[in-house]
RNA sequence: GCCUGGAUGGCGGAAUCGGCAGACGCAGCGGACUUAAAAUCCGCAGACCGCAAGGUCGUGGGGGUUCAAGUCCCCCUCCGGGCACCA
C-alpha cells in the first residue's frame, strides 16, 4: 500500500481548524516589539507621583549560560515587577553583571581568549537568553562591574575608606586557595574548602594584605538585624551566628619568672594535679598573658592556662627549649590539618606543658602553662584559662593529662536528701544558674552577679575588664589576580602608602596581560602598570598589583542602577533617597553571609561617609529554594542539568517560566519534571484557543443569568485569591492553579455559552480579566491575547483587576454534617442561612436521620458556614 | 552537639484562622473523534472490604488536648540546610 494524500484533510473538525498556540511564533514577535520600546520597562524619575517599588534580583556571574536557578529567580522577580506595574507603581527593575572573577582568567588560559572579550561575549549571550525569557528589565541602567565606568567607583570608595582608616594593610595569616592562586576572605571558606572549588582545601599563608574594617560595624550589623523584619528568620540567624558576639571578661595573668627549659621530671610535674601555692610578687616577670573568658565566675576553678600553638609567648618559650619547639611544631601541624579538613571540632586534644607558670590574679595561685591544639590563635586572645570542672573541652583535656578538676560552682537547691549536703553535680557542670563556692570573697554569689562583680574587681585592680569579642573578622579584600578592580594605591620609597588622586581614577586594568597559573599577581609582571609616579613627591612609585575581591563589586551595585551612566559620582543622591531601601530583593540563600553581610556593611560605610541616609539597603529579602532534578541539585557533575534554552525551544518561555512558578512555592526546593512543563504548556494552549474562540464576544449589558453569575463568581474569587497572594504569601503555584480552575470553569460553561445562557458582556469581561491575571506569569501569551481581544493601551499599564466581593460571594454552600465527628452527609443550604435553618437542613437529611436513629443528641456543634456536628450517645 | 526547614496518593504539590484531607498539574486507566496515530475532548482515579448501597482505615511513628487535629502540646525516627573545640 502506498502512502497517499489524506483525503479527509479538507474535512477537519472546527477545533482542528482553530489557531494553534505556537510560542515559537508569538514570542520572538513580542520580543522584537518590546526591544523597540525601551521606555516600557523604564523607571520614572523621582518626581513621579506614583508610589515607587524597587524590585531586585541578584545579578548573575556571566558564565555564558543561564541555569534553571536563574530562571526561577527571575521568574519570581518578573512576576512581581509586572504585578506592581499593573498596580500603578513606579517600578525599578534593573539587571547587571557581576563580571569580574576567576572563571574569565581560567577561560583565558584554556582558550587563549582575553578575559574581557570572553566576559563581554558571555554577557551578550546571557542577555539574549534573558530577553528570550521576556524579562522586564530596564536595560538603560545596566551595570557591568568589569567596565571602568563602574569599577572606578570601587576605587573611589576604597580611597574614601583608606582616608577614614577603614581600609588598611596588615600582615596576617590568610586563606589561600591553590586553585584560585589567590587569597580568600573568611566568608569564602566553607568548612575549610574553597567556595568555588568544593574539593580544594584552603591553606594558611602569611601575607600582607588589604583589609576593610567591617568589625567596626560588628555591633551595628548585629543590632540592625532586629530591624530587618522583612528578612527570613533563617538568614538573620545565620548572620547573627557569623558575627558571633560574645560577652565576657579579659583577665591578665602574670607570667612567673621561672627556670628555662624544664627537666623531663619537671615536665611531668606540670601534668600533676597539684596547684602550687601562692608566689611572691617579686617572682613576676612583668610579662602578662591575656585570657578571654565568658565564665569569669569559674576562675577560681582554673587549674591551668592554655595557649594556642602559634601564640607569640609559645615561640618565646620554644626558643630556648628544643623539645618544646618540636612538640609545638607538631601541635601546629595537627591544628592546620584539622582546620584544612574542616573538622577542627573533632580532632583529638593534644597538649604539652611548657615548664612555665602563670599567676591567677584572683587566687594568687600559680598555674602551669600548657600549649594545646584546641586553642585558636584568632579567637579572643589566643589563650584561655582552663576550668576542667565547668567546661567540656577543658574537662576532656584535664582527664587526658591528669590535671586537677576543681568544682567552684554548684546548682542552686540541690541538697542531697540522704546526706543533707549539696549534691555533687555531674561533671563538667556548665549551667548558668548556679552559685559560687571555693571562690574566696565571691563565695555564695549567683554566677551572673559574680561575673559582674569579678569583672569590676579586675578592672579596679587593673588586671582585666569586661569585654566583647566578635567572631567576625575584618574583610580581606586583596586578590592576587588579574581580572578584578585594581586597588588604587601606590608605594613610594619616600612617602610610603599613597592613594591614587581622584582625578587620576580610574586606575585602568591593562589589556594584553599574560594570564598564567603562576603565583603572584599577573599585574606585577606588567612594568608599565607597576611603575608609576608618586603624586606627593613626584618620585618613582610602585603600584599595588593586587585587585579587589569581587564581592566589593556586588556590595553596592544596586545603588548604581539608579544612575548607571553618571560619570561625576557613583550615584545620584536624590535618586537614592527616593528609591531606597530596595523594596524586595530576591535570590538564593547561599549568599546569606557573603554578599548580604558585605552589602549591609557597605551601606553603613557609605552612610558614615555622608553619602546616603539609609542604614540598610534591603527592606524585604526573599530566598528562593533550589532547583532539584532526580533528587539532587542540578549540577554538571551530577549530569542532571536541564538547559533553559532547550525548554524554551520546546515549550516556549511562558511555559518554562510558568512551570518554574507552578511546580512548588517559591521558597521551597523545586523538583524539575519535564512532563510538568508540558502540562503547563498544554494549559497555556487551552487558554490561547479558548480566548481566540470567544474573542468576538463583546459589548452589551451584563445580564444576570445564573450561568453568568456562576462565571463571575469564579472570576472574582480568582482575582481575590491571586491579589492576596501577591501581597505577601507569594504562593504563585496556587495562583496558577487558580487560573487553571477558572479556565476549567470556562470550558465547562461552553455548552451554556452556546445556548446563549451566558451574557456576552460577562464572557468578555471574564476573558479580559483572565488575560490580565495571566500577565505576571505568562507575559508573551497575555500580550498576544490582549491584542486579540482588542485590549486598549499597554497591558503592563492596565490596572490589575479588582475583586468584587459581592460578585465573588457564593449564594448556596455545602455544609458537611458529622455525627460524633465522622462525616455522614453534606447538605446544601443558602450561604446566609441562620443557625436554625442550618440545623433543620442537617436534621432533614436522610442519611443523618438514619445515623441519629435511636441515639440521643447530647451536644450540637454548629459553626456557621462551616459545619454541623451532632454529638450523640 | 547546637540552630533551622521538611516528611501528605504512583509523582510535584493543595488545605492561608482547629472544621469535607488530597485543590491544580503530571503519570495511569476507560471512552469519543481518527483507517490509524498524534493532537484535542469527556470520564475514572488514596488504600482496603463490598455486585452495590455503604463501611473501615488513612497526612513519618507513639502519646495527649478537643465535639473535631495534616494543623495545637509532649516524646521519637528519618531527610535537607546552616553553624560548630569561638573559650
Amino acid at each position: 500500500m502506498s502512502v497517499s494524500q489524506n483525503p479527509s484533510e479538507a474535512a477537519t473538525s472546527p477545533q482542528e481548524r482553530e489557531a494553534r498556540y505556537n510560542p515559537s511564533e508569538i514570542e520572538p514577535r513580542w520580543q522584537q516589539r518590546w526591544a523597540e520600546q525601551p521606555e516600557l520597562y523604564a523607571m520614572e524619575p523621582a518626581s513621579s507621583n506614583k508610589p515607587k517599588y524597587y524590585v531586585l534580583e541578584m545579578l548573575p556571574y556571566p558564565s555564558g549560560q543561564l541555569h534553571m536557578g536563574h530562571v526561577r529567580n527571575y521568574a519570581i522577580g518578573d512576576a512581581l515587577a509586572r504585578y506592581m506595574w499593573m498596580q500603578g507603581h513606579n517600578v525599578l527593575h534593573p539587571m547587571g553583571w557581576d563580571a569580574f572573577g576567576l572563571p574569565a582568567e581560567n577561560a583565558a588560559i584554556k582558550n587563549n581568549t582575553p578575559p574581557r572579550e570572553w566576559t563581554l561575549s558571555n554577557i551578550a549571550a546571557m542577555k539574549r537568553q534573558m530577553d528570550r525569557l521576556g524579562l522586564s528589565y530596564d536595560w538603560r541602567n545596566e551595570v557591568t562591574t568589569c567596565l571602568p565606568d563602574y569599577y572606578r567607583w570601587n576605587q573611589w570608595f576604597f580611597i574614601r575608606m583608606f582616608e577614614k582608616g577603614l581600609a588598611y594593610r596588615k600582615k596576617s595569616k590568610v586563606n589561600w586557595c591553590p586553585q584560585c592562586a589567590t587569597v580568600l576572605a573568611n566568608e569564602q571558606v566553607i568548612n575549610g574548602y574553597c567556595w568555588r572549588h568544593e574539593d580544594q582545601l584552603v591553606e594558611q599563608r602569611d601575607l600582607e594584605q588589604w583589609f576593610l574594617r567591617i568589625t567596626n560595624y560588628a555591633q551595628e550589623l548585629l543590632d540592625d538585624l532586629g530591624k530587618l523584619d522583612g528578612w527570613p528568620e533563617k538568614v538573620r540567624t545565620m548572620q547573627q551566628n557569623w558575627i558571633g558576639r560574645s560577652e565576657g571578661t579579659e583577665v591578665e595573668f602574670d607570667l612567673e619568672d621561672s627556670a628555662s627549659a624544664p627537666e623531663d621530671e619537671e615536665r611531668e610535674r606540670g601534668k600533676g594535679t597539684e596547684v602550687l601555692p601562692f608566689l611572691e610578687t617579686s617572682k613576676k616577670t612583668g610579662k602578662k598573658i591575656a585570657v578571654f573568658t565568658t565564665r569569669v565566675d569559674t576562675i577560681f576553678g582554673a587549674t591551668s592556662v592554655q595557649l594556642a600553638p602559634e601564640h607569640p609567648l609559645v615561640k618565646e618559650f620554644a626558643a630556648s627549649d628544643e623539645k618544646l619547639a618540636s612538640e609545638v611544631t607538631s601541635l601546629i601541624e595537627q591544628q592546620k590539618k584539622a582546620r584544612e579538613a574542616g573538622d577542627i571540632g573533632e580532632i583529638e586534644k593534644h597538649g604539652v606543658f611548657t615548664g612555665h607558670y602563670a599567676i591567677n590574679p584572683f587566687s594568687g595561685e600559680r598555674l602551669p602553662i600548657w600549649v594545646a591544639n584546641y586553642i585558636l590563635l584568632d579567637y579572643g586572645t589566643g589563650a584561655i584559662m582552663s576550668v576542667p570542672a565547668h567546661d567540656e573541652r577543658d574537662y576532656e583535656f584535664a582527664k587526658k593529662y591528669g590535671l586537677e578538676v576543681r568544682i567552684v560552682i554548684l546548682p542552686r537547691r540541690t541538697i542531697d536528701p540522704e546526706t543533707g549536703k549539696d549534691a555533687e553535680p555531674m561533671l563538667p557542670y556548665t549551667a548558668e544558674d548556679s552559685l559560687l563556692i571555693n571562690s574566696g570573697d565571691f563565695n555564695t554569689l549567683g554566677n551572673e552577679e559574680a561575673q559582674k562583680k569579678m569583672a569590676a574587681f579586675a578592672e579596679e585592680k587593673g588586671f582585666g575588664k569586661a569585654t566583647v569579642t566578635f567572631r567576625l573578622k575584618d574583610w580581606g579584600v586583596s586578590r592576587q589576580r588579574y581580572w578584578g578592580t585594581p586597588i588604587p594605591m601606590l608605594y613610594c620609597e619616600k612617602d610610603g602608602i599613597v592613594p591614587v588622586p581622584d582625578d587620576q581614577l580610574p586606575v585602568l586594568l591593562p589589556d594584553n596581560v599574560a594570564i598564567t597559573q603562576e603565583n603572584g599577581s599577573p599585574l606585577g609582571r606588567v612594568p608599565e602598570f607597576v611603575n608609576a609616579t608618586c603624586p606627593k613627591c613626584g618620585g618613582p612609585a610602585r603600584r599595588e598589583t593586587d585587585t579587589m575581591d569581587t564581592f566589593v563589586d556586588s556590595s553596592w551595585y544596586f545603588y548604581r542602577y539608579t544612575s548607571a551612566k553618571d560619570d561625576k559620582a557613583p550615584y545620584d543622591s536624590d535618586a537614592i533617597a527616593y528609591w531606597f531601601p530596595i523594596d524586595q530583593y530576591i535570590g538564593g540563600v547561599e549568599h546569606a553571609i557573603l554578599h548580604l553581610i558585605y552589602s549591609r556593611f557597605w551601606t553603613k560605610m557609605m552612610r558614615d561617609l555622608g553619602l546616603i541616609k539609609n542604614d540598610e539597603p534591603v527592606q524585604r529579602l526573599f530566598t528562593q529554594g533550589m532547583v532539584i532534578k532526580d533528587g539532587s541539585k542540578m549540577s554538571k557533575s551530577k549530569g542532571n542539568v536541564v538547559s533553559p534554552d532547550d525548554m524554551i525551544a520546546r515549550y516556549g518561555a511562558d511555559a518554562t517560566r510558568a512551570y518554574a512558578l507552578f511546580a512548588a512555592p517559591p521558597d521551597r526546593d523545586l523538583d524539575w519534571q519535564e512532563d510538568g512543563v508540558a502540562g503547563v504548556s498544554r494549559f497555556l494552549s487551552r487558554v490561547y484557543r479558548f480566548v481566540n474562540r470567544y474573542a468576538g464576544y463583546t459589548g452589551g449589558a451584563a445580564q444576570s443569568t445564573p450561568a453568568s453569575q456562576a462565571l463571575q463568581r469564579k472570576l472574582h474569587q480568582t482575582i481575590a485569591k491571586i491579589t492576596i497572594d501577591f501581597s505577601g504569601r507569594w504562593h504563585f503555584n496556587t495562583c496558577i492553579a487558580a487560573i487553571m480552575e477558572l479556565v476549567n470553569t470556562l470550558t465547562a460553561a461552553e455548552p451554556a455559552i452556546a445556548a446563549g445562557e451566558v451574557s456576552d458582556a460577562v464572557l468578555a469581561d471574564t476573558l479580559r480579566d483572565l488575560v490580565l491575571l495571566l500577565a505576571p506569569f505568562a507575559p508573551y501569551l497575555s500580550c498576544e491575547l490582549w491584542e486579540k481581544i482588542g485590549g486598549q493601551g499597554e497591558l503592563l499599564r492596565t490596572p490589575w483587576p479588582k475583586a468584587d466581593e459581592s460578585l465573588a460571594k457564593e449564594d448556596a454552600i455545602e455544609i458537611p454534617v458529622q455525627v460524633n465527628g465522622k462525616l455522614r452527609s453534606v447538605v446544601r443550604i443558602a450561604a446566609d442561612a441562620d443557625q436554625d435553618t442550618t440545623r433543620d437542613a442537617a436534621l432533614a437529611d436522610e442519611k443523618i436521620k438514619a445515623a441519629l436513629e435511636g441515639k440521643q443528641v447530647v451536644k450540637l456543634i454548629l459553626v456557621p458556614g462551616k459545619l454541623v456536628n451532632f454529638v450523640v450517645k
